[in-house]
DNA sequence: CATAATTTTTAGACAAATCTAAAAATATAT
DNA sequence: ATATATTTTTAGATTTGTCTAAAAATTATG
């Protein structure tokens, strides 16, 4: 498998949310900055390799092989990152790159070195599940932040848009993994919230609470 | 500069005893398990990038340029290398291959914040040098073991042949990079060597000795 | 439901890296 | 020095991944 095909089953797998939903030929062109045409090659190719499913016009889904490849792919990338991270002390704005580049090293030993060297850890740097060796993703029941009503709490979990900007936004604003953040109040004009965190009170848009996961239990 | 790029790079660096010597394109195409004409090829693309210069039917050598990303991607090989036994316990004849790989990450802040990590290390696993960021290479004074003298003793720094048969052959027997080794005899028939190392006096071939890098101050 | 807009696929081209087979240059040996 | 052997290059083909432009299928609109 190579490195342009395993970027291809990445982007149908998450595009799919997880797997299982068809993925229009242009989404994915969108998603991996290539051209339709680009993809229904690709598509065609990992369709003989039976790693996606395809019907023309009606786009894809992932196979079972499609999905364990997509998982291990994953598990490298998030495993990487939080290597990044704890070890080598990039921030959680800097990995991603990175890690795009070294999902694709091939050496199922090195990976498990890696996770047991990272002391098996259950999340990457932004809060997403790292699937375990044999493909199971420990499901988290979580929350975007503006779904929460009035005066309820939750923990900080997750991002959604997991982009440089984005999480430089939220490191000059002290919001990070764990914190625990309380609703204020909400905007009825534009959505925006007025939440708690650290002890401050701060105003942030319905953007950033639309980006933002929280567990409330 | 593509993957194979560096490949050839890294070929013509080592061939070419780091850079000056001018290097046979039968020579690259066997080290890099290819075949001459891919070389011819990939040799004129080099020469147009001015990697290296080239005259046709006289081999080639590397230009200035050509040996600083050789030196770039030397280094990245063995920091990766003292990472995978370092901190991932990986034995000294298993960690080549992955390197291989990994060498052709790009990052210029994930090689350096990887060198801290490791604790600046000057040679990796088979005891070879690890150029600087800045492509300087700690010059050492070594010899082959088999050039020593009876009853002359030196400290075991490098192999030159660092296949795994002949790394998991010193492990069986004990040697390891910085050991002390005394040459007790030497036989005239076949060359072979008895020498004490851990106090303990075995008999090695003439190969062996001729793949073992000591010092004697 | 017929037409327009959009999406998707096909046809044909191209660059990168490789190969085989044959030709050209260089090196070796009698 | 001439013939032979070896090395190196060229010519032409193949695979992989990409592109543009045009055709075909699907979806949306009046
Ligand atoms: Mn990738
Ligand atoms: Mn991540
Ligand atoms: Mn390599
Ligand atoms: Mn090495």
């Amino acid at each position: 498998m190579t490195h342009s095909e395993e970027d291809y089953i990445k982007a149908i797998y998450h595009l799919g949310t997880s797997g299982n939903e068809r993925v229009a030929t242009n989404a994915i062109a969108e998603q991996m900055e290539t051209k339709p045409s680009s993809v229904t090659d690709m598509i065609r190719k990992l369709s003989e390799k039976e790693y996606v499913s395809y019907k023309k016009y009606q786009g894809v889904s992932l196979t079972e092989s499609g999905i364990g490849k997509a998982l291990s792919i994953v598990r490298k990338h998030r495993l990487w990152e939080v290597f990044l991270v704890d070890k080598l002390d990039f921030s959680w704005d800097e990995v991603h790159e990175i890690a795009e580049q070294l999902e694709h090293i091939k050496s199922e030993k090195l990976i498990d070195s890696l996770d047991k060297h990272l002391g098996f850890p259950k999340f990457d740097p932004h809060g997403d599940p790292i699937p375990s060796k044999s493909g199971v993703l420990t499901k988290t029941t979580k929350m975007l932040l503006n779904e929460l009503k009035v005066n309820q709490s939750g923990i900080c979990v997750g991002v959604k848009d997991s982009s440089a900007p984005f999480l430089k936004f939220l490191d000059k604003h002290g919001i990070a993994l764990g914190d625990k953040i309380t609703v204020l109040d909400k905007e009825d004009f534009d959505g925006s919230l007025h939440i708690n965190i650290n002890d401050k009170s701060i105003l942030i848009s319905h953007q950033i609470g639309s980006n933002l996961y929280v567990r409330c239990d």
